[in-house]
RNA sequence: GCGGGCAUAGUGUAGUCUGGUUAUCACAUAGGCUUGCCAAGUCUAUAACUCGGGUUCAAAUCCCGGUGCCCGCACCA
């Protein structure tokens, strides 16, 4: 489906809509509906019990989302995220002051004021790289973390958390502390992230604020064992950097065990990597030929990030592949540089063995970007209808319920719709209009399953009455005993999980 | 931030070039009648010219500006 009509379609339906809309809205801030917040929470607990049941040992927790600002100075973020921006003042594009005096000056631009950042930029008389002006302008400081002073003085500064990763590092000491005293260690957080973004665009793809899903695996660097035979022969489309420098777009599949044996890469990280891809395919039923595993190059991740691959997904509504998520190999940076901050040694002693830091291997998702992709993905058109495809135990409505005639059978109609609310199914009594109106909304809303009840049910009596059960996907009807709604709904909204090893 | 394009009910649109009746049509929403297992029919109701200024007897329509959105560039440790 195109944008514009993805997007209208979201909005209609109320799955979201610009914030302060009222206001004119603003970009870059959007509300989720009734429909996108059931979506959204079902996508969390997706991605809890499959990510958090990769293992024992990993836990989901729920940090501060302030930083101190001692923390976003051990992290980078407060160096890193505080871009010094040259605007030409002919041609009034924007540059990173760094990317202007690199030149002349290799180390960067850091602890400099911009005034001698200006200075350095007179001096040579550095041109603009668009179009070759001299006119540039001083620096100013561009900040993409929100600071919030705490407390009535305000003498205490933080940010609001750019990710979520950091409030895992934070937790790590506390965290053995409660924990076995081993490795791997997993943390995982859902929690908003926020950047000041200079513009954001693409509704769900760019946002000042937004939600993350991170689990943070911390282990030794001698030894992450990981049951590797789960996912050996498992094809994955990767693009790595060899092909991409040949120009190639498209990924190839290969073999888990290929990557390990002849590509290079440790096994504890395919192995990640591979559940990644399938929880994409396989829970959140994102047709494989749409998906891309897309290997970041020495000079486009990170300088910490030893091995990183972007989870893509190709979305006709943004026109190309997008990055939805993605596994980064962080080495032992970041328990290093807190180590260095807080002044506590965050090296731990497992049983055993000698005190080491502990390496951390990240797998992070945006949230926002996957309901995107599950709209583009899922919903569209089947003939005359519009359907979304949604897997059942995402779909914010589980049930439709309704009255074949709403003045015979309306009344028992809500006592069916009402008995599976009270057994904790999403159910949705509609009477409205025409039968196959209802089964419309129903499919538009991704409701994998309808229940109409008739002049059958009612004379079999309460006891051993029957329904039709209708099928959202093959629209296919069966009558099935009230009594035996409840377990079968339930068994089709269990959540998957990986394979215990 | 820069450049280009666009802006009409909840959604999608006609009308704008060439100013002039009560702003078109469909879907959606609410209610009535009818029907009764896949968006049927019928009647009724709700509902819009992005904002500000200008030109004119008269502006959705022409001009200027603001705002927003889309695309491209830049940005996205």
């Amino acid at each position: 489906m195109k944008y514009d009509e993805l997007f209208a379609l979201l909005r209609r339906r109320g799955v979201l809509w610009p914030s302060a809309e009222i206001y004119g809205g603003v970009q870059g801030l959007y509300d989720y509906g009734p429909l996108g917040t059931a979506l959204k929470r079902r996508l969390e607990e997706a991605w809890t019990a499959w990510f958090v049941g990769l293992s024992p040992d990993y836990h989901l927790i729920q940090p501060s989302e302030f930083l101190p600002e001692a923390v976003v100075r051990a992290s980078g973020h407060l160096e890193n995220f505080t871009d010094p921006e040259v605007t030409c003042e002919s041609c009034h594009a924007a540059f990173r002051a760094d990317t202007i005096v690199e030149k002349v000056r290799p180390d960067g631009v850091d602890g400099l004021t911009p005034a001698q950042i200006g200075e350095i930029l007179r001096a040579n008389q550095l041109k603009c790289p668009n179009c070759g002006s001299p006119a540039l302008s001083v620096p100013t400081p561009f900040n993409l973390m929100f600071p919030v002073e705490l407390g009535v003085t305000g003498h205490e500064r933080a940010y609001l958390q750019p990710e979520t990763a950091q409030g895992s590092y934070l937790a790590f000491a506390r965290m053995w502390d409660v924990g076995r005293h081993a490795l791997p260690l997993g943390i995982a957080v859902i929690g908003k992230a926020y950047r000041n973004e200079i513009a954001p665009r693409q509704v769900l793809f760019r946002l000042w604020a937004f939600t993350q899903a991170e689990l943070q695996i911390f282990f030794d660097p001698a030894g992450f064992p990981v049951p590797f035979a789960q996912v050996a022969a498992e094809p994955l489309p990767v693009l790595r950097v060899d092909r991409r420098q040949q120009g190639e777009e498209a990924p190839e599949f290969v073999r888990a065990e290929e990557l390990v044996r002849s590509g290079g890469l440790p096994e504890f990280y395919v192995y990640h990597l591979a559940q990644s891809y399938r929880f994409y395919r396989d829970v959140l039923g994102y047709p494989a030929d749409r998906l891309r595993l897309f290997e970041k190059s020495d000079v486009e991740r990170a300088f910490y990030n030893r091995i990183q691959f972007d989870l893509e997904a190709h979305l006709e509504s943004l026109g190309g592949y997008k990055e939805l998520g993605a596994v980064h190999y962080r080495g032992n940076y970041d328990l290093s540089r807190h180590s260095e901050g807080s002044g506590k040694d965050l090296s731990v002693h497992p049983t055993g063995r000698e005190p080491l830091l502990p390496h951390v291997l990240e797998l992070t998702f945006g949230v926002d970007r996957h309901l995107w992709a599950l709209s583009d993905l899922h919903l569209g058109k089947d003939g005359e209808r519009t359907v979304w495809k949604l897997p059942p135990y995402l779909a914010p409505v589980t049930v439709g319920v309704f009255p074949l005639i709403e003045k015979d059978h309306g009344a028992y109609a809500l006592e069916v719709a009402d008995e599976l609310v009270r057994e904790g199914l999403a159910a949705r009594y509609d009477d409205a209009s025409s039968i196959g109106k209802r089964y419309a909304r129903m499919d538009e809303a991704g409701a994998p399953y309808c229940v109409t009840v008739d002049g059958e049910s009612l004379a079999e009596g309460p006891a051993k009455g029957t329904v039709t059960l209708r099928a959202r996907d093959s629209r296919s009807q069966e009558r099935v005993p009230v009594r035996e709604l409840a377990p079968r709904l339930r068994a089709a909204v269990r959540l998957p999980r990986p394979p215990r090893s």
